[in-house]
DNA sequence: TATGAATGAGTCTTCATTCAT
DNA sequence: AATGAATGAAGACTCATTCAT
């Protein structure tokens, strides 16, 4: 069944707030964010913005679900420590593609610590790039590719998110100028040889 | 040349003010440190607040000044990979206290993007952990311990300080609660390990 | 279409605000026209005083547009020196009646050399008192009253909205004690005479 | 007896001050002329201010003071309406020259409503152009010259000074470009002749 | 004479949010 | 679904002035 008229207007509205909102963080930084500006920019009333959005928080952590979502049927199965590098890097050369769509001062404004909706303790549980990278670790061990031993996987996984928030950070508040898939992948690669050379069967 | 009474109190109640800031960070978080605030923790007056700093910036940008310095002379001549190893972790470890010191509140709000203090490209030289650790590297290129070949030396410190800001990133985010030195030692031994065996010597 | 309620409340709102702002203005000064006065006085919320004017200047800008105008159709036509005196100190006699309306702190205020929207070089194309003063100057050189040869126009309206300018500086200086329509009356009066009785036909 | 070294150094320091507040005020206008800047700009510190002048609004007062003083023995004994004109353009020619002097920023922020040193009521009594203004006429008077009948002295030195003020005022309104001594010589001129015809002997 | 530390009331303005229409 | 009027607490910061040294 098509979705009715009201829907269709109901989530076109929803769409240019999101598209308004976007473009003021990247334009005019996190603390020029404000419900005003949204709504100016957006042309749509203050009101409205409330029926769509219970908070502004509300609003920020729907940028998570943009997250372009990669497959995993498509994954080869981890036979050797090269498949586990290959997988984990295109997951994240994947990331930073969606970084660079973003642009580097939308990803300055957002990743603000201030932005609590990044703060992993509280956010929505959503498919984030890492839980891809921790299912594929783990199918990993079991098909016998690594064996981490005492090491947590959830230490691994943390390490790798450092590495790749730590790159997303230095590339916006370098303005883009550094090649960000260059350099998560050179990061990512040395840590990962350092980590599978390790823990390899 | 001893200083005056005057200067004595002046240089006390500069002091007031920053602990005050400090505890209310780390106490109350980022957005509840308004200078009223300060203010009134210190039992220092508004305007007198306003005499010895500029603005609320100011003040925040004022102890990050105070970084420990670890003196380079101490650190033994690299003769093997394990002494390189050795002693950037000990100087990240170094770090890591400081950053416990000033607490992961104070940490999160001062490491975000836009804080262009930490941007390398225009921030005032001075004597950072990734200079020692840099010249450590090059020294140990002279004592022929590594040879780092086609990698420059300037990727090499890129990847550690975006390690280190994802882990002071990650732990300020979290609210402290994972053990920084734990997480910086293990990120970055396991990326030194994949560095340094591809181009030991 | 009549306007709706709300709109009708919107208005009464910031009708209550200008007169608030008029009457502090009137009975305590500039100086003590702020915008928590203006609220208090309006029974208005901060907030909706900043719905309703951008900012406090806006606030005063305002009403300052109204300005009455004299239809021009029921001035006679210049046939003698005494009507162009009378016309003119009508204009004028008018002029300080709104000036008075306003109060003179209120004029006080606006009656600034900063103030460029009184810079006749650059101010919008309105319809001042020195526009209808000037029109019937230059119908009564057609009908031959008067012939000011070498002399320009412009200077003679200089001349006037000086003094007039100088009057309301005056009045509004002194509070409003001198009878601002005397006194423009008389000074004006005395210099038409002036320039009257040397370019008379 | 000549001054003594501190009398000298409390005498430039005063001075300095003076200029210093003078150089603010046509540059960053009255707005922002605070007792910081000044401090600022002079390189006196705020206490010394305030052992110079007792308020900012004493301070101001001491511009008038700079006006230059016209030797009232020079004046001509008024014998004729011509004497009269003559001597009070020459007074105020005079004025219009020291105007240009501080220059047109400095009038346009000097002249404000709020300056309350210019308020006549509270103001200090000084020697004033329009006082030299006043002692000519009444001199002309006594020398038969004139005799203004029911017409109030007081009535004519307002006028008079409410056109030299409309000049300051629309000289600085414009920046200086029209002027300033022609301007206020026809318009003063136009005025006394309109006054002189009609009360002349 | 000169210094500058201290005061604290006061400034304008922004904000996220609520609610009647 | 949409509007925009209203709220009022909170924000950072400026100011003229006082006073101990």
């Amino acid at each position: 069944m098509a979705i009715s008229k009201q829907q269709q207007k109901s989530l076109a509205t929803k769409h240019k707030i999101f598209e308004a909102a976007k473009l003021i963080l990247g334009r005019d930084g996190y603390e020029n964010l404000s419900i005003k500006n949204i709504c100016q920019e957006s042309g749509v009333s203050n009101g409205s913005f409330y029926h769509h959005f219970k908070t502004k928080d509300d609003l920020l952590s729907y940028y998570i679900e943009e997250q372009p979502y990669l497959n995993e049927d498509s994954f080869v199965i981890p036979r050797s420590i090269q498949d586990i590098k290959d997988t984990i890097l295109t997951i994240y050369n994947n990331y930073a593609n969606y970084c660079k769509e973003l642009g580097p001062k939308f990803m300055a404004n957002y990743y603000t610590p201030k932005n609590q909706s990044l703060n992993p303790k509280t956010r929505t549980i959503r498919n984030y790039p890492i839980n891809a990278a921790e299912r594929y670790l783990e199918e990993a061990i079991l098909t016998k590719v690594v064996d981490f031993k005492d090491l947590e996987i959830e230490d691994i996984t943390t390490d790798i998110r450092i590495i790749v928030i730590g790159n997303v950070f230095e590339w916006s508040m370098r303005n883009g100028t550094p090649d960000i898939n260059r350099n998560i992948a050179r990061s990512l690669s040395t840590y990962l040889d350092g980590l599978l050379n390790k823990y390899k069967l």
